[in-house]
DNA sequence: CCATTCACG
DNA sequence: ACGTACGTGAATGGT
């Protein structure tokens, strides 16, 4: 049997000067208590011990102190940001079942002392983990040390047996103790022999072992004259010193080795773990928090609704105050509670009238709030009931507190934010999709109505939070009332023309065909042209084509390599427009397809919480990211049609996001082009080229463009060369003339990035906020790519955030002015509104209206506005 | 489920 | 010495 004792004190002052300081949310210091525990966990995963203790110091003298005034008198007092975290050590081991021993009068070495040598008349082996060699002395044929020490931030430990200990100091361990009392030890005021060092000492004790030797043999011991005297002088305090080194092994300490063997952590661990906010220690442990009824959200009391008198008393209860929803995805069921009272109604108890419940329920004078507001507003809508009476959200609300959390189900936000669990009658534990069929209705109900308690509570717990980050306005002014304007535009959905694209699919299905037969020929044989991995072997082995850039798993064969090669072979340019024709039907003529409704329009999803800059995204399908910058792919967009009678009214920002760069940098110069009028790639080319604008060459302009893209991005001259196709020498001239030209610019680049790193966040004008722990990395690639994000969030998020208000102004002016126009589509920077045909300049005007109106910059926004009959056509401008 | 590619702003 | 532009979603192949 092995047991493992810990040396408390000294391990924590290891973890504590070897680790960074950190505390938890509440502000208390945890760092030496991790540090601590990852050494112990890593000790025993190597030596796999039996057992498992842990000694303390105590701070009351001991009988060295006692005996010798000076004894350790020069030691520093412990810093405070380590003292508090003994206590919290002993609370966690205590927590963890791991024994530990303190006995007044005694230092934690001599029951280190003790509790080995108790070990080895058992019968076991012992192993002691400290920092402290004054340990050595212990070590024996049953008892080993392990010295760990802390160089550059790494735990290293030296495992000293009686061999590696012979090996090391060329005498027995035991003979510490007498190499002690001659050398002294200056740490602990120990004083030794006056004048007698460690070179003296040590060639003493490697010759005559013991101290008792030593003085026994003196004065003819083999040492210069003036060592003898100053032993001779230095008797008495040799002896002393002796004594004072010496481990005690005879502590009455109350141990048996038994009483140490490993146990499971014990109830309280979990939640002391969590508090502490050691995460990765309570996975590793498998510490899973039991639920803790006090601190669960669950409603005190549930009613059905099952007929409409039940509900219309109901409506008028819960009146006048917050009464937080939640639904399942049809809205056959819907929970609402306030005040620990829920209310439940099942639609299916209705049958016909199940709308009419609705309707009778959602009648617009309740004060609401809910967990993805606008999906509900959209299914509430669907059913005739009134979208009315949301005045909060939590999924927005979580979204804007963390824009890179990436899930916002109501689970993780219990956790996150309130350190609470949803309690649920039964179904899954994590809560995902919780609503199993098989569960019992009653169940169901149950579960739906703790959700919706749970909603009211965190709705509390944030609302402070967006307050301290100033996110209160954004919150109230865009993103809230924003759940209403894409409730209907994904209701009102767009029309596609069906046979238009599926004629187009046709098209491309024999283009295909072609440039198939073209490249099996030319390669030789058939294989799958989709398959990048199968295509490299074509290109760069078979053909034996220079390679470009690799990927993770070979080399690339992107639309970039491939320009490269196109005069290397043809078959190059046919897999180059094969993959245009493949991509055009397999993602927009069949996907479109696919979406279409049975009314001839397809519905996207807009979705709110899925961007880290604020922008929104669309899925199922995708209609953010329709082809535009080819003839072929352009093609699609004539597809997308108003109905008839009606036309497309589509208005775009020009240039939003480097007007809002001159805003918000502040740059003189940048911001003069802007109120100028000029266009801002030439005027940029005039003042990094040092011409006259009018001798802006077409070349010089779309450098200045690519520059002016690059800066949004926090471009290098690497990339940029890249891209324009000059050398990285030249590109980097552009920079300097840019920077040169635009010094507002750098400065405003130095001072976000460095503001990033001082807060850890960047935030755009409206103070979205994202959090960058990147930028704090080890690795430069991930660093540098946090400068990069630091540069480009505030001017696309600020963009974004624009961009909502302008919308949920332009839905108002929209409802008031023109109730038959319909916004149906955003992609980032530009509006698609439908409309009929006599209001299309009305609304035209509209747009440029609220959307440059939407805030008041040192730069104009400008907004350009066109028409047609279809979505290429309103793009274009031919009106 | 991840990697690659490519469509958009 | 290192790697190289921000933000998305969909289709496809391959493990």
């Amino acid at each position: 049997m092995k047991l493992m004792v810990f040396d408390g004190n000294s391990i924590l002052n290891r973890a504590y000067y070897g680790i960074r300081p950190l505390t938890n949310r509440d502000g208390l210091y945890t760092h030496a208590v991790y540090g601590f525990l990852t050494t112990l966990y890593r000790m025993e995963d190597a030596e796999t011990p039996d057992a498992l203790c842990v000694a303390f110091d105590v701070h009351a003298p001991t009988f060295r102190h006692e005996a010798d005034g000076a004894y350790k008198a020069n030691r520093k007092p412990m810093p405070e940001e380590l003292r508090v975290q003994v206590p919290v050590l002993k609370d966690t081991l205590d927590a963890l079942n791991i024994p530990r021993y303190e006995l007044a009068g005694y230092e934690a070495d001599d029951l280190l002392g003790t509790i080995s040598r108790r070990c080895e008349a058992a019968g076991w082996e012992c192993v002691i983990v400290t920092g402290d060699r004054d340990s050595l002395q212990l070590i024996t044929e049953h008892t080993s040390v392990r010295l760990v020490s802390t160089r550059a931030g790494r735990t290293l430990t030296e495992d000293m047996n009686p061999a590696t200990f012979r090996e090391k100091y060329g005498f027995p361990p035991e003979n510490i103790v007498d190499l002690k009392a001659l050398m002294g030890d200056a740490s602990d005021n120990i004083p030794g022999v006056p004048g007698v060092g460690e070179k003296t000492a040590s060639a003493l004790i490697q010759q005559y072992r013991t101290v008792r030797e030593i003085y026994a043999r003196l004065p003819d011991i083999d040492a210069k004259p003036a060592v003898i005297k100053k032993l001779t002088a230095g008797a008495d305090s040799a002896r002393h010193s002796y004594w004072l080194a010496t481990i005690q092994t005879d502590a009455p300490l109350d141990f048996v080795p038994e009483r140490n063997l490993r146990k499971e952590p014990g109830p309280d661990a979990p939640a002391l773990f969590r508090k502490l906010e050691f995460n990765r220690l309570m996975e590793r442990l498998n510490l899973q928090e039991a639920p803790d009824v006090v601190r669960q959200a669950e409603p005190v009391g549930i009613s059905a609704l099952t007929d409409m008198d039940a509900l219309r008393t109901a409506r008028e209860r819960l009146r006048g105050g917050a009464v937080s929803v939640r639904t399942d995805e049809a809205l056959e069921l819907v929970a609402l509670c306030r005040d620990g009272t829920a209310y439940v109604l099942d639609r299916r108890h209705f049958q016909g009238d199940g709308d009419t419940a609705l309707q009778t329920l959602f009648d617009g004078s309740l004060s609401l709030l809910g967990h993805g507001v606008k999906d509900i507003m959209r299914a509430l809508l669907e059913h005739g009931a009134s979208p009315d009476g949301w005045t909060d959200d939590t999924m927005l609300m979580a979204y804007l507190l963390d824009a890179t959390a990436g899930q916002y189900d109501l689970d993780r936000l219990c956790k996150k934010y309130g350190d609470f669990t949803i309690a649920r009658a039964s179904g899954t534990p994590d809560g995902g999709e919780q609503l199993s069929l098989l569960d019992a209705p009653e169940t169901r109900y149950r579960n739906l109505a703790a959700e919706a308690a749970a909603i009211a509570k965190l709705r509390d717990l944030m609302t402070p939070k967006l307050r301290d980050w100033n996110l209160t306005e954004l919150y109230r002014n865009a993103e809230l009332p924003l759940c209403r304007v894409l409730a209907d535009m994904e209701r009102a959905g767009c029309m596609v023309d069906r046979d238009a694209l599926s004629a187009f699919g046709e098209l491309l299905s024999n283009r295909i065909a072609e440039q198939e037969r073209k490249i099996y020929e030319l390669a030789g044989h058939e294989f799958n042209i989709n398959s990048p991995k199968q295509l490299g072997t074509v290109l760069f082995d078979e053909l034996r084509l220079p390679h470009g850039k690799k990927t993770k798993t070979g080399w690339s064969t992107n639309a970039d390599v491939l320009d490269n090669l196109r005069g290397e072979s043809e078959l190059v340019a046919a897999v180059l427009d094969y993959r245009q024709y493949a991509k055009l039907k397999s993602t927009y003529a069949d996907g479109l397809l696919k979406a279409i409704g049975p009314n001839g329009r397809i519905r996207t999803s807009f979705q709110m919480t899925a961007t880290a800059t604020g922008r929104l995204s669309s899925a199922e399908p995708n209609l953010q990211n329709i082809p535009t910058r080819t003839d072929l792919g352009s093609e699609i967009r004539k597809m997308f049609r108003p109905s008839p009678g009606r036309v497309f009214v589509d208005a775009d920002y020009s240039q939003i996001e480097l007007r809002l760069l001159a805003h918000i940098s502040g740059d003189a110069a940048m911001q003069r082009a802007f109120l100028d009028g000029t266009d801002i790639h030439t005027a940029t080319a005039a003042q990094v080229f040092r011409v006259a604008p009018e001798d802006v060459t077409p070349e010089m302009r779309r450098h200045a463009k690519a520059v002016n893209f690059g800066i949004v991005y926090g471009i290098s001259p690497f990339s940029l060369s890249q891209d324009i196709g000059v050398s990285v020498a030249e590109a980097k001239a552009y920079m300097d003339g840019y920077f040169t030209a635009f010094p507002g610019i750098r400065r405003y680049m130095d001072a976000v990035i460095e503001q990033a790193r001082a807060n850890g966040y960047v935030e755009t004008l409206f103070h979205r906020r994202r959090e960058l722990p990147e930028l704090s990395a080890s690795r430069h690639t991930l660093r540098a790519f946090g400068e990069r994000v630091a540069l480009n969030m505030p001017i696309q998020g600020t963009a974004a955030d624009v961009m909502k208000l302008a919308m949920c102004a332009l839905w108002r002016r929209l409802r008031d002015d023109c109730p038959a126009a319909q916004l149906v589509l955003q992609i980032h920077d530009e509006l698609i509104v439908e409309c009929p045909l006599e209001e299309a300049e009305t609304v035209a005007r509209i747009l440029r209206e609220e959307m440059e109106g939407v805030v008041k910059l040192s730069v104009p926004l400008t907004a350009e506005a066109h028409w047609g009959r279809n979505w290429l056509e309103a793009k274009g401008g031919s009106n």
